[in-house]
DNA sequence: TACTATTAGTTAAACGTTTAACTTAAGGTA
DNA sequence: TACCTTAAGTTAAACGTTTAACTAATAGTA
């Protein structure tokens, strides 16, 4: 491979300095004439060079780049909030490093070491609670979470959507529809969003003067897979229920799984709510009725918060955006 | 935010020079007694000191980094051909960026020309061939091809399924099932694999004596939108079919739904025959048969075969490595 | 004329590492 | 004793930029 075209070389060529051309190339060019100025650029263009982001970096101490730490690219939940910051980031002239956790604090941890070391400008979190709570001052840099909420006061921002009362209108529409015996297939305890769907489940209940019963409630993973067996759980226990509310769509779709080999059908014998409206959602049969969390806007909201912040190099004290971002009940047909 | 605490710091504060501390980090020791390496070491611990890559890299000339372009996150396709690529890469000490082209070419040049300019080691491409060939030797660094191939000679290798042949193979064992008459909706022509799956599609069909006729093709895009309107067509046209082969499983998904709109249902009166083996596949309703490809480990592979090239610095031309992967027809319920 | 401003640059230090070449002291060998 | 080897470092250049401080020449002004 041949060596790269240096600012050296084009100073050399040009009979300039490599201040100059560096002035020209970031546009600090007030104090060059305009002949020089299209000499640089056109001798730039010839010899086909671009400027070493290491050697930049080193002197300005930004990166132009983002780190994105989520759980699983794999779980349809994160693509979109992916490309949302993606869009957003790219937009604004920022890449960004893209790392899976699967919640696991190891991973987690990991990452932050390998994303500081490479010096990226600001995280965007998606962060498992499964120590009580993360320990963000190992960050130097601005991190904005996702998805997940935690007490954590040193980040500069969160996006995130009010999983409780979004939760406790879903509950309270399957109150409404007439619904009685509704039982709840969590996801993972380790997420603050299970924590804050199993409030607003509750809360429905409670405030529809209904008994709210632990015995109705399952926790598990965010896994399709979760969604199957605690169905098998619930027959063991010879639970009946008329609706259940998921604590996600892809658990919507392994419990209707399970169901229809019962011979259980949905929504006929009961109703599935779930949570999220991925893609496969409407794609399922029945389709879900599902309540919507706005991921691509999730994921360009964060980006655009936490470059805003990165830009303005605002003081983390400063101003700790909270966005909150608006759900969205889904009617579809595994509800009457 | 406090200042990065720096070799330097390190050093004075042990009263040995910077390239003593250097070595230590690097395990190039061979020449430092055991008590001022773990005097060192001990010293980095305390202070917390991590070495800033953009200084390394400055001189070293790698960053561990590598790129990944593809179409878009958002379609099922590749989030477990990023996760493979992702674990990989995170196993041997790499970082992945991640580039969403949506086979635009100018998006396509735009993140070359940035990835290039961050220096990463090597690129993992699924590119477009919108352009009759790619032009890479705008890249002075390695990168290896998946899912899409393309003749370009300047690769250093390439991960891919022989489409070609799982199409006939699928398209075989639809003929073999005793349908007759077999659409194909294919996916976007700008891509090397729906020219190579409607060469399998063309070949099943003329190998067991059955005419091909382009009437029974469209050609469209790899989305599930487009798989429901290519069944309109089909029907303005009033071409009748007992099957179809279709460019992906959105494709299939889209086509399935836009035949129960019509009445038509799927095994009973047509047949539908997938690709990808998306996640999806196995929980809409039929499930899909359809032809499955290694995602993940194409991923992986990708990865690791870009990774031994970095790290043994091999010129493009010694050894240009091709591997296929094996793809496998699942039969499910969309097919009698 | 003497002074100030403006234009169009240049100089050189700094950023935090890596690494080839050198040094110095102690120990071994003939 | 004179010489060689080895261990345990040190020195200094290099990587490719950015940027604050400086300069030199010309134009404008009182």
């Amino acid at each position: 491979m041949k060596r790269q075209v240096t600012m050296k070389d084009i100073a050399k060529e040009a009979g300039v300095s490599i201040a100059t051309v560096s002035m020209i190339c970031n546009n600090k060019d007030k104090n060059i004439s305009e002949a020089t100025r299209t000499r640089i650029l056109e001798l730039i263009a010839k010899r086909g060079y671009v400027p070493n982001v290491m050697a930049r970096s080193l002197v300005t101490k930004k990166t132009k780049t983002i780190g994105l730490i989520i759980p699983d690219i794999t779980n349809p939940f994160f693509p979109e909030i992916a490309r949302g910051a993606e869009d957003m980031a790219s937009k604004s002239g920022y890449s960004v490093i893209y790392c899976n956790t699967d919640d696991k604090i190891k991973r987690q941890d990991n990452y932050i070491k390998i994303l500081t070391e490479k010096m990226v400008d600001g995280i965007i979190f998606a962060h498992s609670a499964e120590k009580a709570e993360a320990d963000f001052n190992k960050f130097r840099i601005p991190i904005v979470l996702i998805d997940r909420d935690s007490k954590a006061d040193n980040v500069v921002g969160r996006v995130l959507v009010d999983n409780e009362a979004a939760s406790m209108a879903g509950v309270s529409y399957l109150i409404q529809q007439g619904y009685k015996k509704i039982a709840y297939i969590a996801g993972s305890m380790k997420t603050k969003t299970a924590q804050d769907r199993l409030a607003g489940y509750r809360r429905a209940l409670m405030e529809h003067g209904m008994p709210y019963d632990l015995k109705w409630v399952k926790k598990g993973s965010y896994r399709s897979q979760w969604g199957y067996d605690a169905i098998q759980e619930f027959e063991k226990e010879s639970l009946s229920f008329d609706a259940i509310f998921c604590g996600n769509d892809l658990i919507a779709i392994g419990a209707i799984k399970a169901l229809k080999e019962k011979g259980i059908y949905v929504p006929k014998d009961v109703g599935i709510l779930g949570f999220d409206d991925v893609y496969l959602a409407q794609m399922t049969t029945p389709p879900l009725t599902t309540i919507r969390q706005p991921k691509y806007e999730m994921g360009y909201r964060a980006a655009e918060l936490l470059i805003d912040v990165i830009e303005k190099e605002k003081k983390q004290e400063e101003k700790k955006e909270r966005i909150i971002l608006d759900t969205e009940l889904v009617i579809r047909q595994s509800t009457k």
